[in-house]
DNA sequence: TCGGTCATGTGAGACCCTATAACATTCGTC
DNA sequence: GACGAATGTTATAGGGTCTCACATGACCGA
């Protein structure tokens, strides 16, 4: 429980692992008590080196928040992958639906982190971020499929994954709860997923 | 150019409005370079005022971003109420949707600040915010209504309230520009108008 | 195996920000 | 015109970011 990823140097003086350390730390932090719990001051401290180590592995502070988004979405990325594949039945769309929620409501700052700050959209092309968002939204386009058209396939995902980010974030802040209370969250989901599947149904067969 | 709301005192000690200049100045800041870019230090000091002196106006930096989110969305619900009114043809629906997306896009970080922090999730229920917030979300009921009843009514206005949330947001980012780029927000905004509409139509008259 | 170089870590410090406390000034009111 | 409440000031404690010059040790070639 101390300081587990010093593989290669078990030495006073270098840490062997920071980076990485850092990484998951401010995950950790970030989940527990949001992004500005997670000052390179508290995380050095807490990892035993002094305040100005973190700057041997990061820019500054957005450069390590925008390493944390990466890991979250890449964590992100895997929870939809384990469901498309091994989900319980339903649709894909269904299952995708359901992960996309369950990620939300479980992991609520880490996915602020992830869409609400300006980390992504400061990040380049080709960065590990960029690239990492970028594996995401595929999947969700993987659910959509049934041999539509290339425009129309990504018009319906982004259209889906849109309500989704609507949905999740507004129901962190608690859905504006006295209009609404007797709406539960679940229950748009399920209907959601049930227009997008009739409309989906209605363009491939108009297609035909 | 100088300091325009000072009605009451125009003496060297005493600004007279302090508090009012303050929400303008952080709007402003907030607006031009986020909410990090309002502190109290800068707004104190380009106001002319000592840096404690905001403390006799808001708790802490936070208080001060509640009131300027507040006022964020009383100007999100003036725009609403000018475009369900005056605004060119359409239908009631297609017109809030396009009022929602000029507002969420010509304010980018004042909307981050009304949803994405967690000041809204924080707001206890009697507060300006709170309130200012809610009555944005009734005049989107207000659009929906064609005599459903009130369950079904919430629930679409939900829907389309989410989603209209996830498209400003994900726009603000950019929409994941490579998979997207062909496909316009606004024809995504359109799209979404009609499939709600339809879905209306169709649940009014099999009521009947 | 020795020695040099580079990645990584340290300590000190400049600077900005929040927040509080004790004190000063003015407004409004009787 | 005197007094209390509001509002503003100065001073200060404390924490955070980031940079600079210096220290240590890992790795690699001769």
């Amino acid at each position: 429980m101390t300081d587990s990823p010093a593989r290669k140097a078990p030495n006073a003086y270098h840490h062997g692992g920071l980076r990485e350390a850092l990484i998951e730390a401010a995950m950790g932090a970030v989940e527990r008590s949001g992004p500005q719990a997670a000052s390179f001051s508290a995380l050095a401290k807490s990892l035993g080196v002094s305040q100005a180590a973190p700057y041997r592995h990061f820019a500054d502070r957005e450069d390590l928040l925008a390493a944390v988004a990466a890991r979250a979405f890449r964590t992100f990325s895997a929870a939809f992958r384990e469901m498309i594949d091994h989900g319980p039945e339903k649709s894909k769309l269904g299952r995708i639906a359901h992960a996309y929620l369950d990620f939300g409501l479980r992991h609520v700052e880490l996915y602020r982190l992830m869409y609400a700050s300006r980390l992504l959209q400061r990040a380049p092309v080709g960065s590990e971020l960029y690239t990492a968002a970028d594996a995401s939204f595929d999947l969700v386009l993987e659910a959509v499929d049934p041999s539509l058209d290339d425009l129309t396939r990504r018009r319906f995902a982004l259209k889906f994954w849109t309500s989704m980010h609507g949905i999740v974030m507004l129901a962190e802040q608690g859905l504006l709860p006295p209009k609404i209370r007797k709406i539960s969250v679940r229950e748009i989901i399920d209907e959601l997923v049930r227009d997008t599947e009739l409309a989906i149904g209605a363009a491939a067969s108009n297609r035909e």
